[in-house]
DNA sequence: TTGCATTATGCAATCGATTGCCGAAATTAT
DNA sequence: ATAATTTCGGCAATCGATTGCATAATGCAA
C-alpha cells in the first residue's frame, strides 16, 4: 500500500485562503458561514476527494456514534438477526456498529467491553455469555458513562435497559399446547440455570404442568442439554427409561430438539405419534424437518429493531430524568408445526 | 445517563507528579521509562480505572487497528460465517470489526464504504451488492490508501487483493456428477449474471454439458432464479414443459433449491427418481430436507479466517514490494446427498 | 453621520495520546 | 578523576476537527 496524504480541511482551507475554521462549520452545515463560501467549500472538498476524519471529530466532540455489540456467537442465526435489526435502524440515523463475538466465554466476553470502552462507543449491546458469573465489567461500562442494553440473555445484578423475550409464557404455553394435544409425560431439556433465560422457560414448563395437574417428574427434567449432541445423548437416555417421555420440550433450541427428532427417528419412535417435540427460536430449518418442528418464534429482527429505538430514546430525554432501569418485553409467538400434533388435527 | 469525566494519562500523571509523556510510555510498554515508575503508574491507571482512549491514540497514531466488512447482508449463513471467521483471526490481533450491510443496494453499499473510509479503517473486506454497475467507490478506498480485500462476490474492474471460490471448477463437478447418476435434461437456474460468481457457474454448467457431448438446451436455463420464490416459480415452468427437465441445478443458492424441492414435491415429482436436485452453499437445511439436498459447501469460515490472514501478510511486507494483485481461490466441496442418487447407490 | 445589530470570519484552545528531541542524572569505561 | 555512554523523563509539537470568543464588515435605523 503506498502511503498518501488525505484532505484535510486545512488543505481546502489553504486553497480557499480561508481558515479552516470555515471550513469546518461549511461542512457542518452552519449558519455561521456565507451561502457562497460555503457552497465554494462544498465544491472544492468535492474536488479534493475530501473525507471527513471521523476520529478527531469523535475525540473533539466526545462521543463517537457507534454502537458497539457483543454476542456469544455472530453467525447463530438468533444473534445474526438481531444484529440485522439493530443495524437497519441504526443505519439509517448514522451510527457504526462494532461487533465482537464472547465465543460464549466470559474472559473474552470481558475483553470485547474493554476494547468497547476504548473505542469510545457511546453504547453497548449485549447478550451475555453462559459461563457469566461475575458481572463488574458490565458496571464498569456504566461508570465510564455508557449506555448499557442488555438484551435476550441478561443479568439482573445490573439495572440497566433491556430488551427481552417474556421466555416464562412463552414455555408456558408451549407446554400447555403440548398437554393439550395429549401428552402426559412430557420432559424438559434445560439449559445452563445460571442464566435468567432457562431458568424462566424451566419455570413456565413447572407452571403449566400444575395448571394441569400434572405431576413433575424428577427423571424427565434434564440439565443443560443445550446443543444438538447433548440433545441427542438426552434423549436417548429418556427414550430408554422404564416408563419413557411422550413428549420432549427442547427448552434450549431448535438443535437441541433436532437432536432429540434424528435419535428418536433411529430409536423408532414415531413423531408425533408416540413422541411429541417442540424447540425453541424458530429456527428456519425446523420447517423443513420431517415431521416439521413446533417451535417458538422470538422476532429476533423485530428485537434488534426495538434495542436501537430504545437507546434513541433515551438519547433524547437523557437530561430530562433520573435513569430509570427500563425493561421491554416482547412476547413470543409459538409456531404450531406437526411435531406435536398427536391428535393429528 | 450521566455525564462522567473518564481518567486520562494527564490524571494519572498529576496524581503521580510526573508528565503524561512517561504514563504514555509505560502504558505502552516503553522501555523509556525506570522499571520501578513503570510498575506505579501501571497500578494507579488500574485504580483510576483508566481506559485508554482509542479515538485519541488512532488520531495521532494515523491508523485505526479496525477492518471494515460490508456485505448484502448480516444475517445470512454464509456471510455471517465468514464474518464470524474473521472476527476470530482478527481478534488474537487487537483489530476491530466495523459491521455493515448494503442490503443489496448499491447506494447503501456506497454509503457504507465511506463511512468506512471516514473512519480511517485499516482495511475493507468486501462482497459486492448484486445491483453493482459502477465501481468508483472502490477505486476510492485504494485512494484513500486504504488496503481493500474483495470476496466471494467480487468484480475484475478492479485490481485488489481477493479471495474466491472455485466457482466454475464446483459448478462443474455438480454437473458432472448429476449427468455419472444418469440425469440427462439438467436444467440450470441461474443467478444475476453481472456478478461473476453466476457467471462462472454458468460456464462451469456448459463445460460439463460438454464434456458429456450433452446439448445445451436454451428452455433449461432460467435468468434471474436466485431465491426460494423465484426458484419455486421457475421450477412450476420447467415442470410443466413438454419436455421437462430431469434434473435441476440451482446454481444459485440453496434457498432456491429449496424452492425447487418443494414445487416438485407439491407437483407429484419423484426426487431423486423423476427430479434431481443440486444447490449451493451447503446451508444447514440442506441436510435436514427430505430427500436431503446435495449441494456444495463454500468453507464460508475458513475464508473469513484466510481473508484476514491475507490483510496480515500484506501488512508486513507492504514496504517491501510493490502492490500485487493477490487473488486466492478455495476449492468448494460438493457434498453429495440424497436429491441427485438417481440410481439409488 | 453616528450608533447598534447582524453576519461572516479568524484566532486559539481543546479533545487525549504519542513521540522526536533535548538535557539531567546515573552508570560505566578509561 | 574525568570522559563517554546509557537511562530516564520532561517539553512541546502533532494528529484533524470543532467551537467559544473576538473582531471586522456590512446593513439598517435614527
Amino acid at each position: 500500500m503506498k502511503i498518501k496524504k488525505r484532505t484535510t480541511i486545512y488543505d481546502i482551507a489553504e486553497k480557499l485562503n480561508i481558515t479552516a475554521s470555515s471550513v469546518s462549520r461549511a461542512l457542518n452545515n452552519s449558519n455561521y458561514v456565507n451561502e457562497n463560501t460555503k457552497k465554494l467549500i462544498l465544491k472544492t472538498a468535492e474536488e479534493l476527494n475530501y473525507k471527513r476524519n471521523t476520529l478527531a471529530s469523535n475525540l473533539r466532540k466526545g462521543h463517537s456514534k457507534t454502537i458497539g455489540i457483543v454476542v456469544p456467537r455472530i453467525n447463530q442465526n438468533f444473534f445474526s438477526n438481531v444484529i440485522a435489526g439493530i443495524e437497519e435502524a441504526t443505519y439509517q440515523k448514522d451510527y457504526n456498529l462494532i461487533i465482537c463475538q464472547s465465543s460464549e466465554s466470559q474472559s473474552k466476553e470481558i475483553k470485547c467491553v474493554n476494547t468497547l470502552i476504548n473505542q469510545h462507543v457511546d453504547c453497548i449491546v449485549i447478550s451475555v455469555s453462559v459461563d457469566g458469573t461475575d458481572y463488574q465489567h458490565l458496571q464498569n461500562v456504566l461508570d465510564h458513562g455508557i449506555q448499557l442494553i442488555q438484551f435476550d440473555r441478561v443479568t439482573d445484578e445490573l439495572e440497566t435497559l433491556k430488551v427481552i423475550n417474556d421466555n416464562e409464557q412463552a414455555s408456558f404455553e408451549a407446554v400447555s399446547h403440548m398437554i393439550e394435544q395429549g401428552y402426559k409425560r412430557i420432559s424438559l431439556l434445560e439449559g445452563p440455570q445460571n442464566l435468567q433465560i432457562f431458568r424462566q422457560r424451566k419455570t413456565g414448563y413447572l407452571n403449566a404442568l400444575k395448571k394441569y395437574d400434572l405431576p413433575i417428574i424428577d427423571e424427565l427434567i434434564v440439565e443443560n442439554a443445550w446443543t444438538k449432541e447433548l440433545g441427542a445423548e438426552a434423549t436417548r437416555k429418556l427414550l430408554s427409561l422404564n416408563e419413557p417421555p411422550d413428549a420432549i420440550f427442547a427448552s434450549t433450541s431448535d438443535f437441541s430438539a433436532l437432536g432429540v427428532l434424528e435419535v428418536a427417528t433411529a430409536m423408532g419412535f414415531k413423531v408425533p405419534g408416540q413422541l411429541g417435540i417442540c424447540g425453541y427460536s424458530n429456527e428456519a430449518f425446523t420447517e423443513l424437518t420431517s415431521p416439521s418442528i413446533t417451535t417458538i418464534d422470538q422476532f429476533s429482527s423485530y428485537m434488534g429493531k426495538t434495542i436501537a429505538n430504545l437507546y434513541f430514546q433515551e438519547m433524547e430525554n437523557k437530561e430530562d430524568v433520573e435513569v430509570v432501569p427500563k425493561i421491554i418485553s416482547i412476547k413470543p409467538k409459538l409456531i404450531i408445526r406437526s411435531s406435536t400434533k398427536k391428535n393429528g388435527d
